[in-house]
DNA sequence: GTTGTAATCCAAAACGTTTCGGGTTATAAT
DNA sequence: ATTATAACCCGAAACGTTTTGGATTACAAC
């Protein structure tokens, strides 16, 4: 059915060899030939065949993604950004975008393997790396390439890029105390996951320093998603003495617990302060904007994505590991604490 | 590097020929043999070259799915719980994803030629079926195999999941006036995607039954984005006799429509009325929450990727257009219509 | 002893491409 | 007239798997 290059030396009367290596442009083919070939291979509607290209190169050109989702109802509009960023970044450098979506566990680390020793791909994106993360020590131990979205610590070497959650977390902090929060709680993010440790050291580290350390009481934990940032807030506006600033640890969060907050008749930003972190397109236009901390989502994944293109063309990385500088967003779901 | 078929052959004693149909369950190798070699395989620790085997077989054992994306900053959760439905579907009925990212236009056309004559895939899924379809046109022209989520009119016929948006309206319509609404504005979808037809269609023929008929000065179109839902609604809001209610076409706009009229000082659900339609998780934890038009995104793509997967088979369908009958939500975003 | 049949096995071809290791011819240099 | 060089071309192998079309053996039935 399809036209192949064997149809196409039939036609023009020369050999196979030579129609290849005038389709790849190689120099030890007259010119003239060359444009004979190409331009007979466009009128038969020659397409190579991708499949025997990739086997006889034995290279796919295709890296892996593999979505880390809870339950089903998977909807974060933060990986459908950072897909968009990589996705964009992957064809533009001519590979191909291998994607799955996988809870953490068992099945999730068989995926890996799957895709891995089956050859599907030339390398991988991990995104939120993991205290103990059992997906870079396989890839590791295969020697396979893959760069991180996110760093681990200690001595454990591999590229990455990440935002620096520490830092961010002490603007939030500098920020909140500047507007007279002394109460200030926060829905940080499973431990698990080594982003959640950066911005929890933040957080205390510099209200450590300014000795108002945070109360254990005010410290819940969420799943990173809309329910339940809206859930820990009722909780914690249940307290007798509530706190007066809520600092989730991402925007999903945030906007849940601003609903919370106002179900329970309160005013964001006046009557309780509440920020985020990653800054979505949404929190923009929520109501009240949220106040946040900014994380290019979009151009991480560009960035992870052409950092692993290099690592599979071979080439060195000049900058493997990258660590971006956070901004505070100031919008007005944060104000002047009140007193009540 | 790689162990291959042949190593194993070597070590067993047996011809590849025996070994490939020991691996793939044939009958006409000795149980004793196919043990041997099966335990062999395991041992040294044998996976298959799947880019060998897709070359052999002339299959992918992949679908493509290609968004389309307005913009870099591409966040709808909407696809992302889209994207889980398929992707989980199709690593249960072992296919691979391909995904890519595109805006509409010229340079949409040409990553669908890439993935069907690069023999990249085995099946295509289309989102969000527009009025001139050509990315159907091309497939249909081809002849590959493709499902995609949405309709369209007339005699074209091809298989699809949709959701029937004309009652899904007319739920809304019924909804909204029997809180008493006279004077209803909508945020429509670009018109031409066909789901913008539908369910204006629905809002339109059901007002029109009861002598309502909308105002053309209250249609606005949005670009299904957040924020155009927040400028179309100050828009509205200015007008000297602004509408009651305000039907978004999807989630993401009504909740930039109701950020714009509380920050106008509204209060959603008494001073005005807004209604969503998706049913996005955010829509059910926002302020307040909203009523909105259910639409099972997660298992229409299930479905999508399993009728796909059918058709590569070979399979014929049992049905292989299907068309989902709405549930209308009813949260606190709408209420009786107020005497402003 | 022939024939039939079932149970095992295998050599070789095939898939479409790239690449290796040349070969041939024409022209320039000696 | 020989040799060197450059320009152009090609046959055949290779990639790892599946499949085609038998071959061989053992045993039962006649």
């Amino acid at each position: 059915m399809g036209v192949s290059i064997k149809d196409i030396a039939k036609r023009v009367g020369f050999s196979v060899t030579t129609v290849s290596r005038a389709l790849n442009d190689y120099d030890d083919v007259n010119a003239e030939t060359k444009d004979l070939i190409r331009r007979t291979a466009a009128e038969m509607g020659y397409v190579p065949n991708s499949l025997a290209q990739r086997f006889q190169k034995k290279k796919t050109d295709t890296i892996g993604l593999i979505l880390p989702t809870f339950g089903p109802r998977f909807s974060d509009p933060f990986f459908s950004e950072f897909l968009a960023g990589i996705g964009n970044k992957a064809a533009a450098q001519g590979f191909d975008l291998l994607v799955s979506t996988r809870s953490p566990g068992e099945e999730e680390l068989i995926a890996y393997r799957q895709m891995v020793q089956g050859r599907r791909i030339d390398g991988l994106v991990i995104v939120r790396t993991r205290k103990h993360d059992e997906r870079i020590e396989y890839l590791r131990s295969v020697e396979f390439p893959f760069v991180a979205f996110g760093r681990m610590e200690g001595e454990i070497d591999f590229p990455f890029v990440d935002e620096d959650g520490k830092s961010g977390m002490r603007l939030v902090a500098d920020h909140l105390i500047a507007l007279g929060h002394r109460r200030i709680a926060c829905i940080a993010s499973p431990p698990e996951l080594m982003f959640s440790q950066f911005r929890l050291d933040g957080l205390q580290s510099r209200l450590d320093e300014l000795d108002l350390s945070l109360d254990p009481g005010l410290i819940r934990v969420g799943d990173l998603t809309q329910r339940s940032g809206y859930e820990q807030t009722l909780d914690l506006l249940d307290f007798a003495n509530p706190p007066s600033a809520i600092v989730a640890f991402n925007d999903l969060m945030a906007l849940g617990a601003m609903s919370a907050a106002q179900n329970r008749g309160l005013t964001v930003g006046t009557d309780v302060s509440i920020t985020g972190f990653d800054n979505i397109p949404i929190a923009a236009h929520s109501h009240p904007p949220l106040t946040t901390v900014d994380q290019p989502i979009y151009q991480i994944g560009s960035m992870v994505c052409e950092m692993l293109a290099q690592k599979i063309k071979g080439e060195t990385l000049e900058r493997s590991q990258a660590l971006l500088q956070p901004e505070l967003i100031i919008r007005e779901s944060s104000g002047k604490a009140s007193a009540r």
